[in-house]
DNA sequence: GGCTAGTGCCAC
DNA sequence: AAACGTGGCACTAGCC
């Protein structure tokens, strides 16, 4: 049963209350959908918790549907309303409102068997749990202002957002692949649910460990505007030791200016760069590390300073001793997540001895290994890789094939730098050399991407296993590499070309392998449910969840978590041909993780 | 004061 | 501009 929330229409010719809500109930079969019940937005949990009893049916046989679970939902966990199942009409809109501008997807005007093409009823933008628009401020003066006739003050009312479901589900059903395009809209639905969790339990974070790890290595909390005292020895270091006393190191031009002044020959300020010169000192090297060690301590210590640092230790670690991270689910072209404040997506590894279970809980991370890989040989179809892909180490199997073949795909480095590269569109390099053995061993894996790159350099759209499409090139790229009036311009459209073609040759794989995460955190949500646990998931980054629980559920997380891993891959691929092996272990502290 | 571009580093 | 994909974010410099 598919319940809609959202604002209540207009009755009777008058508008209704702006902070008024209806439930529209969208009949499995014939009959139009009709609002079953009004209510005070506030009032939504009550109604979430007690309407599907009221109209006869299983709290977990409701699908929600929702403008923006993102918006919603978070309240509704406050008040201890969980939901099984839901429909994010503006997450689902941004899928098919791009698949609509590809071709092969059956959801634009010109595919579809018998739809005439997807078009939204309303537009619903996404937006961000942080975005004002999401929380709207009770001023009245403000609400004076809006209330003009005609405003759009509150969004489709939750009739559209019924006609809005109605053609969403229409073009789901035309599609190239429904029972793909179904998954996703459950899976990203799904996802913003676990977004929204883990939004709220939050990361446990333990401010003493962190305040310990920053006086150890900073020095004692310097006062507002100072540098702390490590970092101001330092800057006084490199100023003595390039004979440009009293210089800023935050300054990029000045440092590079000092350096090569002083005889240091790079162009850049950069960490590799600098190490290269170092490298490429001959006999000279200890001498040159030793002119440089101020150098590089001084950007290390500066990063952890002014990245999580007191600062963010002030601002996203609260009084509860959590890091709330705000994850955007599909935030990234490809499908991954993006985070939205506080670095969520990339927690350092020198600071994660910070994350430190609750007393009498415990941590269970879980990384899950060389999931592109994966992904590529049971999309592709590819044999011989699926055949790597069934052993826990695909790449030393890999190895071990390229061997056995007589290749120079001999050892774990190479065959793991070769597939990598392949994936991304190396064109130079080892990873690039590697190639034509990694195409005789694996011929259809890199058809697969040899294809999808060659589409995305005709300027063409390709789809995620699940059916969730690359962008349609813009006008600008288009008029770009149509341009080939002089050999400038050709070079820069050959360049956009190729750019573009090693943005589509990743996009399939990163993007199905986001959709493998997805489904993957999805069963781990709903089998942590099934079985009544206290354990959260409480972090997630690509391919790696952390769940937060009492120790004595460790050892069965740590299960449900990798069954989960094989029944996602059963959910995309079915009799799967490959294994999702997890590295998975619980533990006090994030930073005993790998 | 705000804004953008450039730079650099973190994560996967 | 580091070869080779996706991002976030902090800082400086230089503009209005």
């Amino acid at each position: 049963m598919l319940i809609v929330l959202g604002p209540s229409p207009a009755s009777g010719g008058a508008a209704a209350p702006p902070d008024e809500w209806s439930a529209v109930v969208v009949p499995d079969g014939e009959g139009a959908p009709e609002p079953a019940v009004r209510f005070r937005r506030a009032q939504a949990p009550d109604v979430v918790r007690g309407l599907p009893a009221r109209l006869g049916a299983e709290a977990a046989q409701v699908r929600w549907v929702l403008a923006s679970v993102a918006e919603a939902y978070a309240p509704w966990i406050a008040a201890g309303v969980h939901v099984d199942r839901c429909w994010d009409l503006g997450l689902v809109q941004r899928i098919l409102t791009r698949a609509a501008s590809a071709p092969g997807s059956g959801v634009g005007p010109t595919g579809g068997s018998g739809g005439a093409g997807y078009r939204p009823v309303c537009e619903i933008p996404v937006l961000e749990p942080e975005d004002p628009a999401a929380h709207p401020r009770h001023d009245p003066a403000q609400d004076a202002f809006f209330d003009l006739p005609g405003a759009a003050q509150t969004g489709p009312d939750a009739l559209m957002l019924a006609a809005e479901l109605r053609a969403q589900r229409a073009a789901v059903e035309h599609s190239a692949h429904p029972h793909r395009l179904r998954l996703l809209v459950a899976a990203e639905s799904q996802g913003a649910l676990v977004a929204a969790e883990i939004r709220a339990a939050g990361l446990p974070w333990s401010r003493p460990v962190h305040e310990a790890l920053l006086a150890e290595q900073l020095g004692p909390r310097p006062p507002e505007g100072e540098r702390p005292a490590r970092l101001q020895a330092l800057a006084e270091r490199i100023g003595a030791a390039l004979g440009a006393p009293g210089m800023n190191p935050d300054s990029q031009p000045t440092l590079l200016r000092a350096l090569q002044t002083a005889g240091v020959t790079v162009e850049s300020t950069r960490q590799w760069e600098l190490n290269r010169w170092i490298e490429q000192g001959g006999a000279a090297r200890q001498e040159r590390a030793a002119l440089l060690a101020p150098v590089m301590e001084y950007k290390a210590l500066a990063r952890l300073w002014t990245a999580n640092g007191w600062h963010w230790l002030d601002q996203w670690v609260g009084q509860d001793g959590r890091f709330h991270a705000t994850y955007l689910v599909g935030g990234v072209v490809t499908g991954r997540w993006a985070a939205h404040g506080g670095g969520a997506m990339q927690v350092p590894s020198g600071v994660r001895d910070a994350v430190r279970a609750d007393p009498g809980w415990t941590l269970t991370v879980a990384d899950a290994s060389q999931v592109e890989p994966r992904i590529l040989a049971a999309m592709a179809r590819d044999e011989a890789l699926a055949r790597a892909g069934t052993t826990p180490d695909l790449y030393r199997e890999v190895a071990e094939q390229g061997r056995a073949a007589g290749t120079a795909l001999a050892d774990r480095a190479r065959a793991k730098v070769a597939l990598l590269g392949a994936m991304y569109g190396a064109t130079t390099g080892d990873s690039a050399a590697l190639m034509p053995h990694l195409r005789r061993l694996y011929p259809a894996a890199i058809g697969l991407l040899e294809r999808a790159a060659a589409v995305g350099e005709a300027g063409g759209q390709v789809s995620t296993w699940l059916g969730r499409w690359s962008p349609a090139p813009d006008e600008e790229w288009l008029a770009s590499v149509a341009d080939v009036s002089t050999q400038a311009a050709e070079s820069s459209a050959r360049r956009r070309r190729r750019s573009a073609g090693r943005f589509t040759r990743n996009f399939v794989v990163q993007g199905t392998a986001a959709e493998w995460a997805l489904c993957w955190m999805g069963e781990i949500r709903r089998r942590l449910r099934a079985a009544g646990m206290a354990t959260q998931l409480v972090f997630f980054v690509h391919d790696e969840v952390v769940l937060h629980g009492p120790a004595e559920e460790a050892e069965a997380v740590r299960a449900l978590v990798a069954d989960a891993a094989t029944a996602a891959g059963r959910l995309l691929f079915g009799q799967a041909p490959v294994d999702f092996p997890l590295t998975v272990a619980s533990m006090g502290s994030y930073a005993e993780a790998k």
